[in-house]
DNA sequence: TCAATCCGTATC
DNA sequence: ATACGGATTGAC
């Protein structure tokens, strides 16, 4: 390599290829496309394409990624130099930087930004070390034999299995049968996948379910074959990670979300765990979610995707139903086998009549029976309650159903202020800001309304009282999580996902206060409550062995009925037809436009401008934002834009370059954009 | 008529 | 942030 010369004037283009088109990382709406450098001839050898590197933009030294080499620039100015190349460590690979772009697009976000989330910052030390030469092997330790493994138990199982070990990129969507081992299941189809040669990524919501996928994999693939990736690991050990996958040195990933950008190659199978999980969502900007970027990213990349759960998300059920993925589920029958009983205890039920040991504890005589036997089987019981904490809520006075706008749907709400003080506030819709004073129950008539606080925090306390001599143990809501328990006669009080692992199953499981986990104001509370019910009594025995759930909630309600059925495909189907029906994700594709009331206005004008038949719901006003910092008392507001699913791309397009248009001219309050919003407040 | 200065805009 | 171009101003 050239040395560089000390006097920059002196600089020589490299012969060839002299021009680096570099992704800056300036997160500006109206910056948000590829520069182009000249590369000097000292930086030829190491200027690849994906290293990092510093390029001098607008004045300033930034940071930025080496997008491509190419002969010339259609930029008409001179172009600057290259100033430096970072490392020579291609760590933004062409699959990669692809998806991120995608990604960006979809959101209505910057390249910068995905970029940010896709590429762990670099640690100089680790990248300096010498690695053990621990080589892969030739392709995977030949594991499972489709045939041989649990996937027989589902119909389509062994296919998917077979496709997967002759890379062929299949699409599935899978529902594990209650009981099932999924990490198991899961570390099967990534060594059907290392066995064909290729990479299998795999994402999970949490550091729990990451250690028992980890564990898995290391059963089935070998210790060497398989890394995890999370957000828990230090920058060093998480770069020395990242670095093993980007330089092939292991092919199946296990991680949380952020791991959905792993540089796996050659890509053979995408794998998201329970995908209704929020723990999926991104928090930061562009806030994309597991599922999508994995959808995006088979698509491009032509590898296998599967999409798994207990429950099964509306948005799975869309893959499903529009054709581009086969569903993957267990006929009725091994359901059964595979069930525990389930009675439901509605509150209007006379079966409510509680035991006097139980009434403190609010436990119908069933739940008591349950619990009890399961007890005197040896076997812990697991008791799910909600978390403390929810906002509150208004809902049916008589029948507890949520009160919603009978314009768009939205939950009802006291705008400001509770309403402490009386009848004088009108219920407003929280998404589309109408009042509404003629509030009438659809479902049962009633007129009245009642606002809802949840509280859980002395249900083990009350438990204990119920069950004498019993230990308690509490995982989540307050007590710290406990990964497992041991499989005693105790028992578990737990929070939804906070639902500790117990070898060999629980005997019984009470899923209480089923109502007020109903009442949340959110669309998607059934499809949530549900999947937080599935999670539980995935992990109680069968039947046969004597396992029990009785939960606390109106055996009436479809969603009940999902559960007591194990039927999450059918409550799908009709959770997509009842959001296609108020016109909400993922029946249509919306975006939520949050910022001050003058910012908000200005990008939904533009928008507008641009495509006059999106439909806006709103602005209403909305909580500060918390992030942005204390204090300022400043109002924000939030508009929802609603198109058909098939002009996705071009609202997205519309609010970037509306986005650029505020960047540009140096607009000083943020609009926040997010599509798709999984969480309205 | 030309240079100094201001402002808006692009940022390679 | 800073750099540039075009418009504007003021002195000769």
């Amino acid at each position: 390599m050239a040395r560089a010369s000390r006097n920059r004037g002196e600089w020589r283009p490299a012969a060839q290829l002299p021009v680096a088109r570099v992704a800056v990382d300036v997160a500006l709406a109206h910056l948000d496309r590829p520069f182009d450098y000249r590369v000097p001839e000292h930086l030829d050898v190491d200027a690849v394409p994906g290293v990092r590197l510093r390029v001098r933009f607008a004045g300033r030294l930034v940071d930025g990624f080496l997008l491509e080499r190419v002969a010339e620039s259609a930029h008409g100015g001179r172009l600057a130099w290259v100033e430096k190349v970072v490392s020579a460590e291609p760590v933004l690979t062409g699959e990669v930087a692809a998806l991120c772009r995608a990604v960006a697009d979809r959101c209505a976000g910057v390249l910068a930004d995905v970029l940010r989330l896709a590429v762990p910052p670099r640690h100089a030390r680790v990248e300096a070390e010498a690695v053990p030469d621990a080589d892969p092997g030739p392709a995977a330790p030949a594991a499972a034999e489709p045939a041989d493994t649990g996937w027989r138990r589902y119909p389509r199982g062994p296919a998917l299995l077979d496709a997967l070990a002759g890379g062929r990129a299949a699409h599935a969507v899978w529902q594990a049968l209650p009981g099932e081992d999924w990490p198991r299941r899961l570390a099967e189809a990534a060594a059907a996948t290392a066995g064909a040669g290729r990479g299998a990524l795999l994402v999970v919501p949490d550091q729990r379910d990451l250690d028992v996928l980890h564990a898995a994999c290391v059963d089935v693939l070998g210790k060497d074959a398989v890394v995890a990736l999370s957000a828990e690991l230090g920058p060093a050990e998480r770069y020395r990670r990242w670095l093993a996958v980007r330089r092939g040195r292991v092919r199946v990933v296990v991680g949380t979300r952020s791991a959905a950008f792993a540089p796996v190659a050659p890509l053979g199978l995408l794998v998201v765990w329970d995908d209704g999980d929020d723990l999926h969502a991104e928090p930061r900007a562009p806030y994309p979610q597991v599922r999508d970027v994995l959808v995006l990213r088979a698509h491009a990349a032509g590898a296998a995707l599967l999409v798994a759960g207990f429950a099964r998300t509306a948005e799975a059920h869309l893959l499903v139903e529009s054709g581009w993925a086969r569903e993957v589920v267990a006929e009725r029958d091994s359901v059964r086998v595979a069930m525990p009983r389930i009675a439901a205890i509605g509150e209007s039920d006379t079966d409510l009549v509680r035991d006097p040991d139980a009434r403190a504890a609010r436990l119908p005589h069933v739940a008591f029976e349950a619990a009890r036997s399961a007890l005197t089987g040896g076997r812990p019981v697991l008791v799910q309650v909600p978390r403390s904490g929810y906002v509150p809520y208004l809902s049916c006075g008589s029948c507890r159903e949520p009160a919603r706008c009978r314009h768009c749907a939205g939950p009802l709400g006291f705008v400001g202020r509770a309403p402490e003080s009386g009848g004088a506030q009108l219920p407003h819709c929280r998404w589309c800001g109408r009042a509404d004073g003629g509030f009438r129950c659809p479902a049962c008539g009633s007129r009245r309304l009642r606002a809802g606080v949840v509280g859980a925090g002395r249900t083990a306390e009350e438990l204990g009282r119920a069950f004498p001599g019993t230990t308690v143990r509490a995982s989540g809501g307050g007590a710290a999580v406990l990964p497992t328990v041991a499989p005693r006669p105790e028992l578990v009080v737990a929070t939804p996902g906070a639902e500790p692992r117990v070898a060999g199953g629980y005997g019984a499981a009470l899923l209480l206060d089923g109502w007020a986990l109903l009442s949340r104001p959110d669309l998607r509370v059934a499809e949530e409550t549900l999947r937080r019910w599935l999670g539980a009594v995935a992990l109680v025995v069968p039947h046969r062995d004597g396992g029990r759930v009785v939960i606390m909630a109106d055996a009436g309600l479809p969603v009940v009925q999902a559960l007591v059925r194990w039927d999450p495909a059918g409550h799908a189907a009709s959770e997509l037809a009842g959001r296609a029906e108020v016109g909400f994700p993922p029946a249509v594709r919306m975006a939520a436009v949050e910022g001050g009331p003058t910012a908000v206005a200005e990008v939904v004008d533009a928008v507008l401008a641009d495509l006059p038949d999106v439909e806006v719901l709103g602005p209403v006003e909305i909580e500060p934002d918390t992030a942005t910092g204390p204090g300022d008392g400043d109002v924000r507001e939030r508009a929802l834009l609603r198109v058909p699913r098939t002009a996705g791309r071009s609202l997205a397009a519309a609010l970037h370059a509306a986005q650029a248009a505020r960047t540009a001219r140096k607009a000083a309050d943020p609009v926040r954009v997010r599509l798709d919003p999984v969480e309205l407040g």
